[in-house]
DNA sequence: GATAAATGTTAGACGCTTCAAACAAATCAA
DNA sequence: TTGATTTGTTTGAAGCGTCTAACATTTATC
């Protein structure tokens, strides 16, 4: 049922849900700006959305999700997010980088990819009192290449 | 001096990195069928990265990357060799999932990010006798959500 | 309320990537 | 070597997403 949906019409839906705060519905100039693109383009995509039936938008009104959309919009907000998550607090990448990356490959993930990946985050990051000093031993690792063999081998062995 | 090329160029040069084997300069149907597209797109896109300089190709000839070409295929090709391995060998991502959401995240993905990206997989997977119960606790997550509390608490509390 | 400013839309164009159809060259086979 | 097959190119068209310029509506201001 779910036809695929460009790279570009999930900008689109993504930026409704972030945009919008409490209820208030969005408007074309904050899509415009959020997403670095010109007005009528944000009206073109607007009613080509609005065709299929994800977005509610009527000439020179506010724009708001369709139950449809909003289903399609969570879902490329959450590979976002899980990306975002992964990069920015696990592979510690600077956060501005971490966001523009994760907005681009928000759209190639698959389910499953998307899945675990959010599992991967979770389980490494779960646990408050280890996570720091895993992260750490990693951080160590990129910066001097010190690869802390005998604490997890030892540690893992026992398992 | 690198210009930004399209996700659709850098493929077509990624292509011929992965087509080539030994020496032999690669076909263009060859690449027509590695990236699912019609013989016309391969040759118009040849036209073009010939036109800047990045391959070697003349009417009815084989393709050969230049030395500035080489460069960027060898970029892409290890943003998605990165990417790959992360989601194979370390998400346990099935193969050919993984090596799909590759191809298309090899896009989108700064150098910055590929850098670290590539340290955390040496990071994980260097230490053969680590590796695999490492990842046997994660997978074990996944699927029955058990997290191995105690053993990398106290192992790294250690430390 | 009248008018200025801000916001949004329409129309038309452009660049990019792809394709199908028609044509051209190269290669194979007899 | 000649005809058939495979391989590659050209041409022209299409879809998508974007833009600018001109126009329309709404909102704010006096």
């Amino acid at each position: 049922m779910e036809t695929k949906h460009s790279a570009s019409m999930e900008d689109y839906l993504e930026s409704i849900i972030m945009l919008r705060e409490g209820n208030e519905a969005v408007r074309v100039s904050q899509m415009s700006k959020a997403l670095g693109v010109k007005m009528p383009s944000v009206t073109s995509a607007l009613r080509k959305l609005s065709q299929q039936g994800l977005v509610e938008h009527k000439r020179y009104g506010r724009v708001q999700l369709t139950p449809d959309g909003e289903k399609i919009a969570e879902d490329v907000f959450h590979r976002h997010e899980a990306l975002r998550r992964f990069l920015a607090e696990i592979l510690n990448v600077d956060p501005e980088i971490a966001a523009v990356d994760a907005c681009k490959m928000e759209h190639s993930v698959s389910p499953v990819t998307e899945e675990k990946l959010a599992k991967f985050i979770e389980f490494v990051l779960s646990r408050p009192k280890v996570q720091p000093e895993w992260l750490k031993l990693f951080d160590r690792y990129v910066n001097y290449g010190e690869i802390p063999q005998e604490c997890m081998t030892r540690c893992l062995r026992e398992e």
